[in-house]
RNA sequence: GGCAGGUUGCCCGAGUGGCCAAUGGGAGCGGACUGUAAAUCCGUCGCGAAAGCUUCGAAGGUUCAAAUCCUUCACCUGCCA
């Protein structure tokens, strides 16, 4: 099988860009390993590359969701993984672009899920609500300290998952994400552009999606049930806009907002792919496609 | 013109004599991350490596000691004219 060419790199970096360009020039087709361009109807605010703009280039794992479903990482390294078998046995070269860190990694590397009830998740999570974070934290010390251990007390959400593993299984979920062999083989570009740069680009763009329609968008989602959807609400600009829809801020506000939690999102990103050490690093804004390409020729 | 209130660190905002370089929150910066991941969480956050130095509108004063009390000045706010 050939290697997947996996490009990363934080939001308005300029990872779709080239992946046209990657794809076009492999042959390769593009398999989205973006967690909120997963749902159907959020174009806009994911800056989700429109039909038109395409280029006849074949994309997978886009619009697979509803905006009421929860996203998750088993059901995205699932289908994603059954997307990239039948390409390879189709010959054609899959071409991973994204920047949800855990799904890529989920995606490309032996992370084993040990499934999910979500009856107990919802129990659990009532019981945190009612006995605060402090005291569900220390039942899980008392249960498994080793697993506590890996887990920052104030984290319920990772705690009451852990929890959720334990009672499913008996055992507590393995919770590294070093050096997991690789499931798919893939090269890994990296984009990084200097910080500034990058601010720049992510203010322009989110102000473009408010001129494209982002609040319309979000409108047309609300009736559809995004406010109930527990991902898709949270997502980048959706957020902030179904809180300016509420009242609670203007749409200004809403903007302004939207751009510094992007920013900030961006380094959380940076954060997350700073650690793998398969990534080659580019420049986004000096890059040539010919330094691209003489990569991935020499890797494979 | 009169009466009342206010001015705190990048922003918002607590603090009314010592325990205050000053509670909180936000932003910024750094980090973690196995089923909500565009999520969730953690650390740091006046300057300095440290000793220490400089801060709470400005200037003076009271006090062993002031962001906190007094005086004057500047600016903002509310009610009355």
């Amino acid at each position: 099988m050939k290697p997947a060419i996996v490009i990363v790199g934080p939001t308005a970096v300029g990872k779709t860009d080239l992946s046209l360009e990657v794809a076009k020039h492999f042959g390769g087709e593009i398999i989205n390993a973006d967690s909120m361009q997963l749902y159907k109807g959020m174009d806009i605010g994911t800056a989700k590359l429109p039909l038109k703009d395409r280029q006849g280039i074949k994309h997978h794992m886009l619009d697979v969701l509803e905006v009421t479903e929860t996203a998750n990482v088993a059901d995205y390294q699932r289908d994603g993984r059954k997307v990239v078998h039948e390409l390879d046995q189709a010959g054609i070269r899959s071409v991973v672009v994204g920047g949800s860190g855990l799904f890529i990694q989920g995606l490309l590397e032996d992370l084993q899920f040990p499934g999910s009830d979500p009856q107990i998740r919802d129990r659990l999570t009532v019981e945190a609500e009612k006995i605060g974070s402090d005291a569900i934290y220390q039942r899980l010390l008392e249960i498994d300290p080793e697993a506590a251990a890996n887990i920052l007390p104030g984290n319920t959400r990772r705690v009451i998952r852990v929890l959720e593993v334990i009672e499913l299984t008996g055992a507590a979920p393995v919770t590294t994400l070093e050096q997991l062999p690789e499931v798919i083989p893939s090269i890994r570009i990296g984009l990084k552009r200097d910080r500034a740069e990058l601010d720049q680009r992510i203010t322009k763009r989110v102000e473009v999606m408010w001129e494209e329609g982002l609040v319309e968008e979000v409108r047309e989602l609300e009736k559809v049930g995004l406010r109930d959807g527990l991902t898709a609400s949270k997502a980048l600009g959706y957020a902030q806009v179904l809180d300016a829809l509420s009242g609670i801020m203007s749409f200004d506000e809403a903007k302004e907002k939207t751009i510094q939690a992007t920013k900030r999102f961006a380094r959380r990103q940076e954060s997350w792919f700073n650690r793998d050490q398969k990534i080659h690093w580019f420049d986004a804004s000096t890059v040539t496609f010919d330094e691209i390409a003489q990569l991935v020729n020499k890797s494979q």
